[in-house]
DNA sequence: TTACGTGCAAATTTTTTGCATGCAC
DNA sequence: GTGCATGCAAAAAATTTGCACGTAA
C-alpha cells in the first residue's frame, strides 16, 4: 500500500495546459503534436503515461469511439454529458439529458448494480452530413 | 460497384453455429477456441474476416468494453438491449429500457441527428461483487 | 472453370514497458 | 541525495493483409 507521490514537472504542466486549450476529444497523437509545438522534445510515452495517470485520477475521461484511437477529454463533475458521433465526418457532439441519467440510475438499482461511470453514445449522421448527397 | 457474392462455406457455417451456441459477448479468441474444438484447422483470419462480414451485414454487433478485446454478439432487431459491465469480475449483464430509447430518440431529433446505432454501457460493480470484500 | 474463401505468416497499428539518465523535492 | 519522471527504442498486444492454394457454384 505504498503511497506514490506524484511530481509536478514541466512536461506534465505543459500536457495539462495543452489539454485544456485543445479541442475536446483529442487523441494521443493529436495531443502530442500540440505539445510538441511548444516543446518538441516531449516523448510519446510521457504524454501516454500522463494521460493514464490523469484518467486514473478521474481528471480526464478516456473514450474509444471505435475509430481506432483512444480519445481524451477533461472530466466535468458537474455536468455529465454523452456523445453523438457522426459516422460521416467524425464530428463529436455532446449532449446532456438528466432524465436519461435518472432512468439509468433506476436500471442500475433494479440490478443492484453500483455504477461508477457510464457511456452513452449515439452513432449516426449529423445534420451537416445529411443534406448534401455528395461529400467526402 | 461490383456486387460481391458471398459463399456459404463449411467454416462460415461452423463459425455461425458456434456463435449461436456460445455464451454471448465472445471475443475472437474465445470464438476461435470454440470453433477449433470442432475443427482444429480453422484459422484466426477466417474467424476474423467472417465476424467482420457479419458485423457489416448487421447480423452481429461488435462491442469494445474496454478490456482490450473486441467482443461479438448476435444482433437482435426486436429487442435492443444495453449493458452493465462489472469492473470486478467482468460479468456483462443486459438490460432493456424503452423509456431511455425514447428519450434518446428525442435527443437525436433535437440535434437533427440520424441515429444508426447506439451504445449505452454502465460500468461499475455487480451485485455479486459488492457483498464479499475479499475477491479475486 | 472462375472467383471467392482459407490458412499461414508477415505486416500494421496502437498501446505498454525496460532502462539509463534527468530533475523535482 | 533519493526516487519519481522522461525519452528512446524495443516489446506487446490486437488487428489487418498478402499470397498461394483450396473449393463452392
Amino acid at each position: 500500500m505504498t503511497k506514490r507521490r506524484l511530481r509536478s514537472t514541466e512536461q506534465r504542466r505543459l500536457i495539462i495546459d495543452t489539454l485544456f486549450g485543445s479541442g475536446e476529444h483529442v487523441t494521443l497523437d493529436g495531443l502530442l503534436r500540440q505539445v510538441r509545438a511548444v516543446d518538441s522534445r516531449v516523448g510519446y510515452a510521457t504524454v501516454y503515461r500522463t494521460m493514464k495517470l490523469l484518467a486514473e485520477s478521474g481528471i480526464v475521461q478516456e473514450h474509444k469511439f471505435g475509430d481506432g484511437f483512444t480519445r481524451y477529454e477533461l472530466a466535468d463533475e458537474e455536468h455529465h454529458h454523452d456523445h453523438l458521433i457522426c459516422l460521416e465526418c467524425g464530428k463529436i457532439t455532446e449532449f446532456e439529458e438528466p432524465l436519461i441519467e435518472e432512468l439509468q440510475a433506476r436500471v442500475a438499482h433494479r440490478y443492484d448494480f453500483v455504477v461508477q461511470q457510464h457511456k452513452h453514445e449515439l452513432y449516426g449522421v449529423c445534420s451537416d452530413c445529411q443534406k448534401p448527397k455528395k461529400r467526402r
